[in-house]
DNA sequence: ACCATTTCTTAATCTACCTTATAGGTGCGT
DNA sequence: ACGCACCTATAAGGTAGATTAAGAAATGGT
């Protein structure tokens, strides 16, 4: 079990005393996931914080018209999971698929409220990370409200090209809100010209 | 000075000492804004922390084609601010204009970081307002990508009842992300069936 | 090495939403 | 009472993007 790229995460943050970094190695533990496998699905309540250490995930809901709409994706030295359902403990409405084999390190939710209570340190972590969150949330919805499908195609590539050769067309024509046939032909235009 | 309605907030998230308390009203400042003032304009800094007490705001962007995207709306016991900017220090895009005569509590950059360092307690608040907030965009992105406008709009109605009778339709249209002359054919298909 | 599945593309038709223009309504200041 | 600014409604024509269908290319599992 391997918890440093974690530790090594947090300590760009903050750095950790020894004490800090031994809670965290205790706290959480590493898991593979294999690609189609799913770490959260509708119906669940989400009971885990999960951070990425390789591999690439989607979150994403079904509508009730029965389409997939991506939420998220997340890479190495990503976060996922669904926070709503996390602190309501109610069912959540996503799914968390892995779409490439993955190793995560997860942590219970009465294991990150002991993270929280014991150091508090964790608190302003995580409070920094979620205003991150907020930021970035914020600029896509002004995106998806004041943008073309073009628009925020290119930006996206612009945004994450780490994502943009690892990730389906499909998957990244769902995070945007459009087809993938309508996705096709913003990308057979942007080569053209 | 009045910061009761703040720490009557606080108070409901976790119960204050007397000294946070106090710290709170030292911190703290009120304003007076009427109605169509700026608290925040495209191309500043937003130095400050804004606490709803009275009245009502709108935060917007404008696009390279002049076009105003409302982002938020904040009444009372809402915060409103550009994070992003406010934690980078780097220019906002954003606007922030009073809809109505309001009152806010606002707090410097600096003092809210005292608050942080002195009373770790605040940074448990504001970790947990962070997260709400995000859980609330992200269902808003959610919605943006998978509905129609007139569902966006009739989930509007009902998330926010007391922000309906208050704000003005085109406004809401460009919360929506929408015309407001598409908003009042939505409306119009509404009241008829 | 093969078949099955998924992925990408192209094209025709269709719909949600935009643009522009016009007119009536409502509140407010003087 | 009047004029002015702002808000709402209606309608015609235009465009971004959806839908459906069908074929080609790539990928993966066994």
């Amino acid at each position: 079990m391997n918890a440093q790229p974690l530790i090594d995460y947090f300590n760009q943050f903050l750095p950790l005393s020894e004490d800090e970094e031994a809670l965290v190695r205790s706290v959480f533990t590493e898991r593979m996931i294999r690609r189609r496998q799913f770490i959260l699905q509708q119906g669940d309540v989400c009971n885990h914080n999960t951070f990425v250490v390789e591999g690439c995930f989607r979150m994403y809901t079904i509508d009730k018209k029965g389409k997939e709409h991506n939420l998220q994706f997340a890479i190495e030295n990503w976060w996922v999971g669904d926070i709503g359902s996390f602190h309501t403990e109610k069912p959540s409405k996503l799914y968390i698929e892995a779409l490439e084999n993955s190793i995560v390190l997860q942590c219970k939710k009465e294991d990150q409220l002991k993270l929280f209570v014991d150091h508090p340190k964790f608190n302003q972590i995580f409070r920094v990370l979620a205003e991150n969150a907020m930021v970035s949330l914020q600029d896509r919805i002004l995106q998806n409200i004041s943008s073309t499908a073009e628009e925020r195609y290119l930006d996206f590539t612009e945004r994450y090209p780490h994502f943009f050769n690892r990730i389906s067309n499909v998957q990244i024509a769902s995070y945007l809100g459009v087809t993938p046939e309508f996705l096709s032909t913003i990308r057979k235009k942007i080569v053209k010209s």
